[in-house]
DNA sequence: CGTGGGGTTGACAACCTTCAATAACTGTGG
DNA sequence: CCACAGTTATTGAAGGTTGTCAACCCCACG
């Protein structure tokens, strides 16, 4: 694992709680084993059982269910620096299913070493399992905002928490970061169709709000894009980023 | 805490896994500090610090997120037996509020207790840990369900949701169940006008799906209302229940 | 007997979806 | 270097699901 990656997730960890050289090492030596996945890959199936830990390293992926009628839901997305599924680990079958949405490098961790570690490191199980109730509470804002906010306040608050995110690891570069998403994959995570989004976006570029172009999202009015999202970062539970 | 409502807990812990005379007792001591709490009564807010773990002996209560507006979003039931917080303990400041929607009896434990339950049993721990996971993923099925569903579909779902939850810990009649939301509770939670979920029971009732009563559910038609909620009971990996 | 909360119903409006057509872009092979 | 195919983005028009507003009923409760 080159060491910029492991910068991301150990940025991401050490916002939670410090760590000493011990848990670093142990951490990373246990994710020592990588993996590189194609773009658009499929790689952790709903119904079938977990198959351990893993840190995403590189890349974007999402987790997603699908319904009989071939629409998906988007229910989250993973990052770099994020760590996935300690929770399910002791689930008997996934009840969601994970995918790249752009080549991933990930780092794999088997159910048993994993459970090891967090045996062996007693603060390196409690980061891990902030970083658990973080997604939590994503996953619960998601819903707020899928379930409450227009398609420009929910477009506004997904842009502005994903560039928080990424600024939490190092991935923004001044008002910018990229954003490789199709306006289908939006709209799946937005529960929009791809032609509102399109709409949104268009609109939110004519209002200089944002520019999200060729996978690559500026903000170009920070405190704007905030204001009309209704955006409070408390529940990303950053420790001092503000919007 | 009486052994009715002790049952109900631990009928759902077990659910997972087998626990010992020594790990039962050792849950049931640790929760023996009961609460009462009033009905429409918000008894964790957000933006304050964790108070601990607690179990639902009795009553309904929900998760919520408020916006500036004043919507609501419910984004989580508890329900009898369903323990709550473990994940947040180690957060700083909650991230959504509860509050209860009937008179609610639950049993408490401060964080330090909580923490050394966990410690000195694993398998207890192990328990708590997977009935976290499977509130997760509960939470995941309601975005899909307000994201991509119709209004009819959306709220079978539900009904169907809440009657497995509770035949799980043996509350339900034969195929009726206390239900004891109005219609602008079923709103916040389905992200629906209460209008709106007021004619879609009226639909549900004619065509003899459900009946939704005076706080009672009963279900006339089970199977048809899976079908049409285009439910799959897996996400709540009860372990044997089907629709 | 009045009051307030919850349920029920109708009319109308709004937001968003769907369908359809076109343009821009990406990668591939000739 | 260009032609081509496939995907993604963009825009218009029409329609549908759901929200809002308003009225009314019912019932429990004081």
């Amino acid at each position: 694992m080159n060491l910029e990656q492991a910068g991301h997730l150990l940025r991401r960890l050490e916002g939670f709680c410090g760590l000493d050289d011990e848990e670093r090492g142990a951490l990373l030596a246990a994710l020592s084993m990588e993996r590189r996945i194609d773009s658009h890959a499929c790689f952790i199936e709903e119904r079938r059982p977990p198959e351990g830990v893993f840190a995403i390293l590189e890349g974007f992926a999402c987790r997603y269910k699908l319904l009989p009628d071939g629409r998906r839901q988007i229910v989250g997305f993973l990052l770099p620096g994020d760590i996935c599924d300690l929770g399910t680990l002791l689930l008997r079958r996934m009840d969601h299913s994970i995918a790249t949405l752009t080549p991933v490098t990930a780092a794999w961790l088997a159910p048993v070493t994993a459970m090891a570690l967090l045996d062996r490191h007693p603060r390196l199980a409690r980061v891990l399992w902030l970083a658990g109730a973080v997604e939590e509470s994503i996953t619960r804002e998601w819903m707020v905002n899928i379930g409450q906010r227009t398609a420009l306040q929910r477009t506004a608050h997904l842009l502005c928490e994903v560039f928080l995110r990424l600024e939490s690891v190092g991935l923004t570069h001044g008002n910018a970061c990229v954003l490789p998403l199709t306006q289908a994959e939006l709209g799946d995570t937005l529960a929009l169709s791809a032609v509102h989004v399109n709409r949104t976006l268009m609109y939110m570029r004519r209002t200089n709000l944002v520019d999200l172009h060729a996978g690559r999202l500026q903000l170009l009015d920070r405190h704007a894009l905030a204001s009309v999202a209704g955006f409070d970062p408390c529940y990303l539970h950053l420790c001092g980023g503000a919007m």
